[in-house]
DNA sequence: AATCTAAATGAGACTTATTTGCACTTGTGT
DNA sequence: ACACAAGTGCAAATAAGTCTCATTTAGATT
């Protein structure tokens, strides 16, 4: 199942024009095997503990090229540096509730919030493109812990 | 008026716990003065062009300590550098438009949206501190300028 | 299957925003 | 005026991310 995985991520990214390259390959193995929100540095040791042989530089120039795909989506939580998880479907968008605590993030969907993002976006004329919703504060096992 | 302005911001700062010195005083009466989003690399510039003495690393400094004290409000617009803004009123908070194509910050503030990110909050037994909602997009300008 | 070539990669130098160590200065309480 | 902790300036240090260039590789072509 591993081999057709491998296959089927290799005919994603040939449909969105990138060459199949076996880092590209394991980099969205890895991001679609799971609900983190890695850091480019983090997807860099991930990638090295499976054994892949890849490099920083790769893994930044990969992430920026599956994101201009919207094979994957480009976080920023404020921390100095830049977060990615899959893109899923429109259809599973969803913001973002950070603890500061202990930093775990809850991932959210309100479909009145969006409405009200395009209502204002139209009142401003204004065509957006992408936002960023994400509420910061302290998440009911740290608030137990407390 | 600007003796009494500065006697005004001492005041603040030593309601918050923070030495009045004059860069502090110069760099609050600077993001008083506008509704920019400056950079901490602008402000050091134009505190330098009002022939304030001060260096960077008070200026980065300054701004940790001021929105510490939540004087300013730190502003993440995921181009790699923090930007601030004087902090508001409860009553003015706003969120912000961006435009990609001209870099213009349209703010608004939409009670419904704040409505159902406590709504969200809630639901999730989550206790917010702040948020962030950011729509990057094309301004209405260079919608026409196309 | 061998060959070709543009695109991708790896290693490390480089850039840029921000932080820090330390000697010196200044705001503020006495 | 004095004392001293807090704040500042300068330069060196970090850290995330980008870039250069020599080498490799995916995928198209014979
Ligand atoms: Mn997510
Ligand atoms: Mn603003
Ligand atoms: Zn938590
Ligand atoms: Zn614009």
């Amino acid at each position: 199942m591993s081999v057709s995985e491998n296959q089927e991520l290799k005919q994603v990214l040939r449909e969105h024009e990138l060459k199949a390259t076996n880092q590209r390959i394991a980099l969205l193995k890895l991001l679609d095997a799971t609900r983190e929100h890695f850091d480019a540095e983090e997807i860099y040791l991930e990638l090295l503990k499976k054994q892949k042989n890849v490099s920083r530089a790769t893994v930044y120039r990969s992430l920026e090229a599956l994101v201009e795909q919207d094979l994957v989506t480009r976080l920023d939580f404020g921390d100095g540096r830049m977060r990615f998880e899959r893109s899923k479907g429109d259809d599973e968008h969803h913001d973002h509730l950070i603890c500061e605590e202990c930093g775990k993030v809850i991932e959210f969907f309100n479909l009145e919030m969006e409405a009200q993002q395009l209502a204002t976006c139209e009142e401003h004329d204004f065509t957006p493109s992408v936002h960023t919703m994400h509420i910061f504060g302290t998440c009911s096992d740290c608030k137990k812990n407390k």
